[in-house]
DNA sequence: GACCCTTTGAAGAGG
DNA sequence: CCTCTTCAAAGGGTC
């Protein structure tokens, strides 16, 4: 039933009909975030469509889903069953998705209406791990409980962009390729591929970033990015704060030359 | 153990 | 409207 639900909105996403204009240029989508024209929270018709989901990358059997619930830390979102990203599928509907691995079909505790949910990828604590077995509560006053679960309680993480979307298919690859593990080294090489692809191939993650989001919508009506706001702690603003020498990331070259920051390449950092 | 680094894009905040 | 900030992922490095 839940299960049916969650199907449902994905294949009401599915078939959502793309912007006008979409797939023809890769240009960031027009805002959907729109929460005053949001549809009724409406349960659309189920489809088979599901039915024909299979995950490549095999997950655990539903059968220990509440034992791992219980015991396992949340996982963070993993989309390798989603989007099936292995070369030459990207741009295509998502034929492989798994409801058990999709980030946004794995619904769980944070999800109105489904208590016996399954974890949600997406919805992890702040700390990133699940809480503990809860141990003599009656030590703690009320406020101090109250705060705690204020601060203990699941965090929903934002719909991947279309960037993020292409480093996690192409990630593997260039780790292959490079020999390299550093994250910074790795993001760095994939931003420049990332300008280097075509208009069609960027417009591919675009699509895909855009579906990301309507589902996230349609799984979490109410959820806002400003939830996430503040849940890192910051080290020290100093260190961001680029020098007059420095050019920077391509990002910030192109804000500091007044260039396009979607269309202009920038020289500088090149 | 938590944050930094590094990338782009989306979204929120503030002027 | 424009600019700035934050956070999404990732994992080695740093504190």
């Amino acid at each position: 039933m839940y299960k049916d639900t969650v199907y449902s909105a994905f294949n009401l996403l599915m078939h959502y009909p793309p912007p006008s204009g979409a797939g023809q240029h890769p240009q960031p989508q027009p805002p959907l975030h729109n929460k005053a024209s949001q549809p009724a929270h409406s349960v659309p018709q189920l489809s088979p469509l599901y039915e024909h989901f299979s995950s490549p990358h095999p997950t655990p059997a539903p059968a220990d889903i509440s034992q791992k619930q219980v015991h396992r830390p949340l996982q963070t979102p993993d989309l390798s069953g989603f989007y099936s990203l292995t070369s030459g599928s990207m741009g295509q509907l998502p034929h492989t998705v798994s409801w058990f691995t999709h980030p946004s079909l794995m619904l769980g505790s944070g999800v109105p209406g489904h208590p016996a949910a399954i974890p949600h990828p997406a919805i992890v604590p702040p700390s990133g791990k699940q809480e503990l077995q809860p141990y003599d509560r009656s030590l703690k006053t009320q406020a101090e409980s109250k705060v705690e679960k204020e601060a203990k309680k699941p965090t929903i993480k934002k719909p991947l962009n279309a960037f993020m979307l292409y480093m996690k298919e192409m990630r593997a690859k260039v780790i292959a390729e490079c020999t390299l593990k550093e994250s910074a080294a790795i993001n760095q090489i994939l931003g420049r591929r990332w300008h280097a692809l075509s208009r069609e191939e960027q417009a591919k993650y675009y699509e895909l970033a855009r579906k990301e989001r309507q589902l996230h919508m349609q799984l979490y009506p109410g959820w806002s990015a400003r939830d996430n706001y503040g849940k890192k702690k910051r080290r020290s603003r100093e260190k961001h704060q680029e020098s007059n020498t420095d050019p920077g990331s391509p990002k910030k070259c192109r804000a500091r030359f007044g260039l396009n920051q979607q269309t202009d390449w920038c020289g500088p950092c090149r």
